[in-house]
DNA sequence: GCCAACGTTGGC
DNA sequence: GCCAACGTTGGC
């Protein structure tokens, strides 16, 4: 089973709200590869919420997805920050997924912290300069990061 | 098709 | 809040 990783600004929205809510729309990618991304996504992926903008940046938990690709409509929105002028209605431009909370990270384990184990050396999320908001993570990724934070592996 | 200018991201 | 790095746009 493919994993995910999603960036998020936990003043916007952090594993804490997605907590709360529940479930949680993933709209507002508006960076193709990324997008892409969203696109290969399955119902019952398994993501690690990571929060970016942060005074500790870093993964805060794991989410699920529950429900594939679709349209985010935001795009057709004009009074929407997301909205896409140049998006056809009949072939939209961008996607959104659904997610929902699985388990916290006892603690935010920190970029630092990911950064040291050698599973993360070849990836965007520690990469110098990229900033790509919606990623894959390998299962040995996921497992160390998991390994890390304390966690047992889930299913 | 090039590339300068611009807006955005995200660690620090 | 700063600013390096990036993706996108649009004039040419």
């Amino acid at each position: 089973m493919p994993h995910w990783l999603l960036k998020s600004e936990p003043d916007v929205f952090g594993y804490p709200d997605l907590e709360r809510v529940g479930r949680e729309p993933w709209n507002g990618v508006r960076n193709y590869q990324a997008r892409n991304f969203l696109r290969q996504m399955a119902e019952g992926d398994l993501c690690l919420f990571y929060h970016s903008r942060s005074k500790t940046p870093g993964v805060a938990g794991v989410a699920r997805i529950t429900r594939a690709a679709h349209t985010d409509d935001l795009q057709f929105d004009p009074a929407s920050a997301y909205f896409d002028p140049k998006s056809d209605p009949s072939q939209p431009r961008w996607s959104m997924v659904e997610v929902e909370a699985v388990r916290a990270f006892p603690a935010v384990l920190t970029l630092e912290a990911i950064r040291a184990l050698p599973e993360w050396a070849d990836s965007p999320l520690t990469r110098k300069g990229s900033r790509l908001s919606v990623l894959p993570v390998t299962p040995e990724q996921f497992g160390a990061a998991l390994a890390a934070a304390g966690l047992a592996l889930i299913n």
